[in-house]
DNA sequence: ACAATAACGGATAAAAATATCTTTTATAAT
DNA sequence: ATTATAAAAGATATTTTTATCCGTTATTGT
């Protein structure tokens, strides 16, 4: 798997959270993990995560929930960032401690541009995108 | 991290068996895990999996250990596939059961031309080829 | 003020991945 | 045959990831 498991639930909970967004409404937790097909608290926790780091918004009490108020301006990237991290991008697929540009690994070149891509369209596609699809029904987030 | 460190443990493993193999000698476990930087015990395990399923082979006893036939022939995706599976060159980035070429989640299309590119990186790549850049000093194994 | 709601936070649990330790089995050399 | 060697196999431990549970805090509406 490319992501973790979190990082998948992270990115459908987003784009649920950003559908209900666009209709004015706010998404809870209950209904987030039910939609998406994921454990209730578990979500809830990538959820504190992802509103942490300012990817999504929370507020408290009734009519409470999450929302994202620009979904246009959030991409996936952002969201494997403030979960998974860094090192899908970053690190030697080789496990090894001094690889880098200078002193590349025997997989470093052929790795790279895979990596760069990766990071690439993840970061031109923003939650929105995922949106619009799936208002046409184009897929589930399950 | 793309792969697991089981697997990251595996290639490196196999590129310093090989290594040794095209010096007519064996590797032991002991061997094996000081030079890689590896748990040892944990090692045996990987490469138990690596021997089951051919990739490397092994004796017992005395003058024993572990040796690689034909380096040429052997290629990463089979040390991948060996330990973790097809997983990473198949598994939907979204996490969804029902992706598919046919019914594509809306990363589906962008994140196949990555997968088949590091299948086929994996793919041409043997551990032959990882050895002589060893010999050369290229790179470490930890 | 009070009650209801919903996210937050901390504690705990289960599962999977990683790591260690011990015993068994196969092989080789004496 | 006996002993030494080295991988195989089984048992156990630790760490990380995934998952669950419960009390707290912030907010809303009455």
């Amino acid at each position: 798997m490319i992501l973790s498991k979190s990082c998948e639930y992270g990115i459908r909970a987003a784009v649920y959270i950003a559908y209900k967004s666009s209709k004015g409404l706010k998404a809870g937790i209950t209904e987030i993990s039910d939609e998406i097909g994921s454990p209730v608290h578990f979500t809830g926790k990538i959820l504190q995560q992802l509103s942490r780091k300012k990817v999504i918004s929370a507020i408290k009490g009734p009519n409470g929930g999450y929302f994202i108020e620009n979904s246009a301006n959030v991409y996936l990237v952002d969201i494997v960032r403030a979960i998974d991290g860094n090192e899908l991008f970053s690190a030697c697929v080789m496990g090894l401690k001094n690889c880098s540009d200078l002193r590349p690994c025997p997989m470093h070149e052929q790795i790279k541009p895979v990596r760069t891509q990766l990071l690439i369209e993840f970061s031109k596609k923003s939650v929105q995108e995922l949106v619009q699809d799936y208002e046409q029904n184009k897929y589930f987030l399950k």
